[in-house]
DNA sequence: ACCTGAACACCGTTCAAGT
DNA sequence: ACCTGAACACCGTTCAAGT
């Protein structure tokens, strides 16, 4: 798949459990079947339903011979993972003028590629992940921001996009459909509202604004800002 | 301890397990000494140390006998986040003049508070908080932020306060030190510079900045861009 | 009526016994 | 040598049997 091989990924001792190297033999069982198996129950059924068990229920063995090909359960959603930023299309060369629409757009994709794969956005979220694909990434967006912000502001857009993916996310593990969300914000509206106005004033006259707005306008509002006030400590 | 009753939180319809609510006897075991015990695992050994059977243990009792109280361990750690929330000391009144330093400084505190309890900000961050602690602290951000942002930024600050002190507080579960973290950092600083130079150039050119700068550096920054940010939008 | 030991239905991981 | 059934040490939660 790639040209080079890259150097082992650096790990905090806690989680130095080495990939057991598979010997030469062709299998049917491999890292990348397991991950498309395990992505495959991440899309049909959320993060929770990823057991061991159930994901080699899925490929016909018993939960024991997954570890001949990943050490644990933490690498094998690592693979998920990278897996799914390789979805990702990388964005083309960047024109510096234009660098603010560049950050946008490269992180509404990357938005849209985690959402599409319902609440995996909590794996990405608790890993810093370093495989290639996450680095080719970050080497767009270390391209992409101006000179003044870049090495902080690799962490901080990142960050942005996988924490409200997850918070937009909390519930797509569950079966909650669009009209029980909907229901539910109604309700938390209505909560706000019947709080005792002489302790929450504020919150009890802003309860319509607080609870407006889907997710789209919600991870846009951030977005802007985040991009104007880069734009104001690039200057 | 608050004058008025609230009405109940809404909840989504499958987390709809009510507490069982208490008789009027007083009892040894309360919710209040409940999470008082959860909180005191949490510093000790993190999280993952929360578990029924645990808490039940270090209270003299089995799990089955924290049921009465709580409705189960998603309630069990809504109690403790509420708890840890309620640390959180309310600023004073506004000066609309000087709203972005005292956004900033609430922020701090609210960063602070989380991150002196080991990795709870991963259970802070999975739930959206609505007891009354969490509400007074609304309350404070819709006092202070400019009008023309108030409604998305009272989500959008705490989900960046509440996201880096996840991503900060990683590692913090398990017995990690201060020297290992600080050889974790190298070795990332290496494992950059050590990629193909042709595949990711900026990467390695960059390897010292992106691994620079400590915890604080980075939250100060992000609060920086975010307030600009939001300054700029206010305008 | 309240409380709780024991059981149930799960986990991730290991390992000895199979081929 | 590779593979894996069964076991181990845990979970959260339930419930019947106790007091």
């Amino acid at each position: 798949m790639n040209a080079t091989e890259l150097p082992p990924v650096p790990r905090l001792p806690s989680r130095t459990t080495q990939p057991k190297r598979r010997g030469p033999r062709e299998r049917a069982l491999s890292r990348d079947a397991i991950a498309a198996a395990a992505l495959e129950i991440v899309d049909a059924e959320g993060l929770d339903a990823v057991t061991m068990r159930r994901v080699a229920q899925s490929l016909g063995t018993g939960a024991a011979s997954l570890y001949q090909h990943v050490s644990g359960k933490e690498e094998l959603i690592e693979l998920v993972v990278e897996r799914v930023i390789g979805e990702l299309p990388i964005p083309a060369e960047p024109d510096p003028q234009r660098w603010q629409d560049e950050v946008k757009e490269g992180l509404r994709v990357m938005r849209a590629a985690i959402a599409a794969h319902r609440d995996l956005a909590r794996a990405i979220f608790a890993r810093i992940p370093l495989g290639e694909n996450a680095l080719a990434g970050s080497e767009w967006m270390i391209r992409t921001l101006p000179d003044q912000v870049v090495a902080y502001a690799c962490d901080l857009l990142p960050l942005y996009v996988t924490a409200i993916a997850y918070e937009q996310s909390l519930y797509a593990g569950e079966n909650v459909t669009p009209e029980v969300m909907g229901e539910f914000v109604d309700n938390m509206r209505r909560y706000f509202e019947s709080l005792p106005p002489e302790r929450f004033p504020n919150t009890v006259a802003l309860a319509a604004n607080l609870t407006a707005g889907d997710d789209d306008e919600r991870f846009e509002f951030g977005l802007e800002v985040l991009v104007r006030g880069l734009a104001a400590m690039a200057e």
